[in-house]
RNA sequence: GGUCGCGUAGCUCAGCUGGAUAGAGCAUCUGCCUUCUAAGCAGACGGUCACAGGUUCGAAUCCUGUCGCGAUCACCA
């Protein structure tokens, strides 16, 4: 089926009848657009087999290929590089077989195996920012292209909402809030109770200011702001289940999962399991035990109990406190097991968790495979690089953030304020507008930030905003409506284009199309292994390159010969279809017209 | 200081398991809307792939070292 294992098969039968020499393998690549032909052949590692000139032994295998491959239909040799030219006809019977696949590229046969993808994570005592917004945006498009390479995924997110954080926020509620509601206010609930976690900072710092002034050292005082006590005391009464402070932790936490959930819908993302940190922060400890047991941790004399990592070239790392309270380790090791335990078919896990706790994950999975459990094999830490404003790093205590929600509605506008401008949209209801320009500039933000390489760092300017142009959403989903203006003028004139393709020979640029096309499920298996959205974004990019210069120099609809109008109308259609699930793994939308 | 990541055109980024003359977009310049949507196309300009060694027939890619930037090394999460 897959010409290189053919020609693969007959390079080597080539260089056995020549030279009496079994070859251990081919190394192929697609030849270079400034060359002539397909696929390459190197012939240089085959010099460690075969002795000889490169050149010459290429022209040998090349003339062999030629004479028993029918797909071969001609070769050039330069230096060690044995260009081939593939029949047009390979093409075509590919193209053919992928026609009327659904879903081409996706993976059929499922993994019985299933991974759960983690993202989000959110404390619930502001609103989310820019960083959630790729940590979101990331996860979201692992879980999917993981889906599509075959694998059964679940969505989770664990919600912080229980700590020291959300009681200042509660606090500061209390004492400046005058009874504020998001009804009362009209503002989301996340951005409500944000901006009492801005309050409860500033009245803070002004504390410590005034204790400073009456000579307070600056240590204690950041320790000892009465504020501060008071929220520590409030922290430990819900710990004692009060049932006041849990009533308002309750309230306060519902409007923000009620903002969030707003949010989420907005961008595009959903979860199918939620975990709440209140009910998960105390798991872990009996595993503690059991560790402590088979001799993986060790009890100090101050009864904390540690795990000693120097072998692996690590620190020592503490996993209970010594008044035999869990730490963070603690519960991730309890929660990942939790999660085993709700979904037994769960074979791996993805964490999608920023890059400063890039040791935290090492250390963690390091433990899960020392205890023994066989999915820890399979745990991956999507780590990604922070987003940097250009004024430096987002604080969201000093209210230096670019705000999640701001920022959708911000590309919103410039995407509705550039199509006025064009002015393409006659016939559109404002609500339809509406739609379309939401699907445009998210399309602008998601695409931006994942076609960058997970690991990097990205500097974001909010003044440049985002582009539009050149190798961005919006371009991509131009060329989508564009295509679909093509298939709703193919209808009208009445061409029949469901058949197989029937013409004699490809044009240069439809063969390229359909190479680009044929390379789609190896980039979503190569997306799957690397968890890089990038990949598959930076595919999708060059198809519709591709589509684009072949849309500009060759007519499709105006072809006189019907056969070749028809085969670019599908050719079209598929490139269509590809870019459509391609944006699908991005959680990118694609509209029919713009 | 130890560990991890990053460093490619003026700017933002691609570059798969090492392969031919390192690719896009933005910006600057030149052409192209009476024909399928110009958010586009064709082209020009722009690079000692941070630096120095090494491995190899062949290195942006692999190894070592140096420099720069970032993160991390809590009985915080």
């Amino acid at each position: 089926m897959d010409i290189q294992n053919i020609l693969e098969g007959k390079v080597k039968e080539a260089i056995r009848s020549v030279f009496d020499v079994e070859l251990p393998s081919v190394e192929f690549q697609p030849t270079r657009k400034d060359f002539e032909g397909d696929i390459t052949i190197v012939v240089f590692p085959m010099l460690r087999y075969v002795k000889g000139n490169p050149e010459q032994i290429g022209r040998q295998i090349g003339e062999f290929l030629e004479e028993q491959v029918v797909e071969v239909s001609g070769f050039n040799v330069i230096k060690g590089f044995l260009n081939l030219v593939i029949d047009d006809n390979f093409y075509l019977q590919f193209f053919n077989s992928v026609y009327d696949t659904e879903n081409f590229g996706y993976a059929t046969n499922g993994d019985t195996d299933a991974v759960m993808v983690e993202y989000s994570s959110p404390n619930t005592n502001k609103p989310l920012h820019l960083g959630h917004i790729r940590n979101n945006l990331l996860g979201y498009s692992v879980a999917e292209i993981l889906k599509a390479s075959g694998k059964k995924v679940y969505k989770t997110q664990i919600i912080n909402d229980r700590g020291i954080h959300i009681c200042k926020s509660m606090l500061a509620w209390q004492r400046f809030g005058n009874g504020e509601t998001p009804e009362t206010t009209g503002l989301k609930g996340d951005q409500l109770v944000g901006k009492y976690y801005v309050a409860f900072d500033k009245a803070y710092k002004s504390e410590i200011e005034e204790l400073i002034t009456q000579g307070v050292e600056r240590s204690t005082a950041e320790k000892e702001a009465p504020i501060l006590l008071e929220a520590q005391k409030m922290l430990r009464k819900w710990e004692a289940g009060d049932e006041a402070v849990v009533a308002l932790w309750t309230t306060m936490n519902g409007w923000v999962y009620n903002g969030f959930e707003e949010t989420y819908k907005n961008l595009g993302v959903d979860f199918d399991k939620l975990y709440y940190e209140s009910e998960t922060y105390l798991l872990g400890k009996d595993v503690v035990e059991d560790g402590l047991k088979k001799g993986i941790f060790y009890r100090k004399e101050d009864q904390s109990v540690w795990i000693d990592l120097t072998d692996e070239g690590l620190d020592e790392k503490i996993v209970l406190r010594s008044d035999g309270t869990a730490v963070y380790m603690t519960q991730d090791i309890g929660t990942a097991l939790q999660r085993v335990k709700d979904y037994p078919d769960i074979n791996g896990m993805v964490y999608t968790v920023g890059n400063e706790q890039d040791y935290h994950f090492k250390v963690l999975f390091l433990i899960l495979k020392k205890l023994g459990f066989s999915w820890a094999a399979n745990l991956y830490h999507l780590s990604y690089g922070m987003v940097d404003l250009p004024s430096g790093k987002m604080k969201s205590r000093e209210g230096t953030v670019v705000d999640a929600d701001d920022l959708m509605m911000d590309m919103t506008r410039t995407a509705a304020q550039l199509s006025e401008e064009l002015g393409k949209l006659e016939g559109y209801s404002d609500a339809e507008k509406q739609e379309l320009y939401t699907v445009i500039g998210l399309g602008a933000l998601k695409y931006y930030i994942l076609k960058v390489d997970p690991k990097k760092r990205i500097l974001f300017d909010p003044q440049e905003s985002v582009d539009f142009q050149g190798n961005t959403g919006p371009f991509i989903q131009y060329t989508y409506a564009r295509i679909q203006s093509i298939l709703r003028k193919a209808h009208n004139m009445g061409l029949e284009f469901s058949g197989p393709a029937d013409i004699d020979s490809l044009h240069s640029k439809e063969k390229e199309l359909i190479k680009q096309i044929q390379l789609f499920p190896e980039v979503i298996g190569l997306a799957a292994e690397n968890y890089s959205p990038a990949l598959v974004a930076n595919y999708v990019y060059d198809l519709v390159k591709e589509f684009n210069s072949f849309y500009q120099q060759v007519s499709i609809l105006g072809e006189a010969d019907e056969r070749k109008k028809v085969f670019r109308v599908q050719l079209s259609k598929k490139v269509g279809e590809v870019i459509q699930s391609a944006f699908q793994l991005l959680g990118i939308q694609v509209p029919d017209r713009m």
